[in-house]
DNA sequence: AGGTCGCGTCAGGGTCCCGTCAAAACCAGG
DNA sequence: CCTGGTTTTGACGGGACCCTGACGCGACCT
């Protein structure tokens, strides 16, 4: 069974969806703000999101940015704004789709569908909420680092760099790519800021910062994460 | 590059689509029918499909029952349809996207880079991402070497030269063409460049690098990867 | 048999890249 | 306005990488 988690606050509207979600045999699992919509998608791991962007407690571009912090569930965004840099903002912080209120009940399922079929095609392993080595261990949901014990205190902008290097594990990811995704800049003439907060991360994580075993450099191209 | 295959009959909006992809730095074909549309979209192998409904020669839904016949390739559709029925029916036919016209340039521009986004993650096979031989084998997505269980260390000019040479198995790759590819330069005086990278790699990888079973020499030529 | 051409190998030097440190600029909260 | 933490710079030393030229060898041609 497919199990979708409906995040929205207007209980009218969920009610609707619920019974014709239900009616559709998919599992439904409801939050009326970001912060249960969070602790029931780490909790329930559902196979797709319907997202309202107008939640009482949370932006909705951030709440899109802590899921794809750890998980690749597809995100169909529901708002009632027609705007197109809204559209722009939510897609480009990780949403598949984007439909707007008032919808066509037919058109959402519709939508629905074509975002589940693409993650059956694709069976990509569901990423895993920890990430452990023998030195320390990454929570990515309560964005904590543990190392012996102790909580590891990290910058955002460490963080953001750590996540997107440990989400990808084994695979080289590019100055270029890192610098676009943490400093939105694309050119190779700020590796300056690679170099310096890699060093922080390794200080903070490594046994030996200046022999690192996890957190690895490849001269000229990039950076690795070795699990 | 990321390619867009545009499928499209009015040639007004094809211009202006060509120039806003190309300003982006896609790469674009563009087919003003669905015969040319399947006859490109198999021979050059874009990476996403932008297309119109409202095709001369053939019906929407069947260009995109024919794609799906063979491809996964990302489908964006274009359309003056506003009814949730056409909609309905071209996302169930394995359409991912469907935007209604007139539509906002960014708009599309996001839900192209959504689309593209997805399979970047995914990638589902546009050739073997992994070459495995009996010594070694390479991963190409994470952009490594193993041997006998050992990482192996290579340069960011002896990857690109490996690269192009394990992509195209049992073909031979002419010495200008290499030098094209990886320096730049098509002059043939400078064939000490291969010379130096070519030892360099059987350095690492062959197990007998004097008498090379994997990296052959075509004197006068080029070389070619065996696997 | 001698010559030529293309290839493999090696080592040195110049250049670019990376790690490190520290100070300046920035920002949010009190 | 001040203060602590964070981000952005700049400078510097060491090492990795790339280019280059020289040499030897074997294949092929004459």
């Amino acid at each position: 069974m497919t199990r979708v988690l409906l995040v929205e606050d207007d209980p009218q509207l969920v009610r609707a969806l619920v019974i014709n979600l239900q009616a559709r045999h998919y599992g439904v699992d409801a939050a009326p703000d970001g912060a249960t919509a969070l602790r029931l998608a780490a909790a329930r791991r559902p196979d797709v999101v319907l997202l309202d962007l107008g939640l009482p407690d949370m932006d909705g571009v951030d709440i899109i940015k802590a899921l794809r912090g750890w998980s690749r569930v597809p995100i169909l965004v529901l708002s009632a704004r027609q705007a197109s840099g809204e559209k722009v903002a939510a897609l480009d912080a990780g949403a598949d789709d984007y439909v707007t209120k008032p919808f066509s009940i037919d058109e959402l399922l519709a939508r629905l569908r074509a975002a589940v079929r693409r993650t059956e095609d694709a069976p990509h392993a569901p990423g895993p909420l920890l990430v452990e080595t023998a030195d320390f261990s990454i929570d990515l949901i309560a964005k904590k680092a543990i190392r012996d014990g102790q909580d590891v205190r990290l910058t955002p902008t460490e963080w953001h760099l750590l996540e997107i290097l440990v989400t990808h594990p084994g695979r080289l990811i590019t100055q270029k790519h890192l610098l676009q995704e943490v400093w939105g800049v694309s050119q190779r003439s700020k590796t300056n800021y690679l170099r310096v907060y890699m060093a922080q991360l390794r200080r903070k994580l490594e046994t030996d910062p200046s022999h690192p075993r996890y957190l690895i450099t490849e001269p000229g191209m990039g950076y690795r994460f070795e699990g």
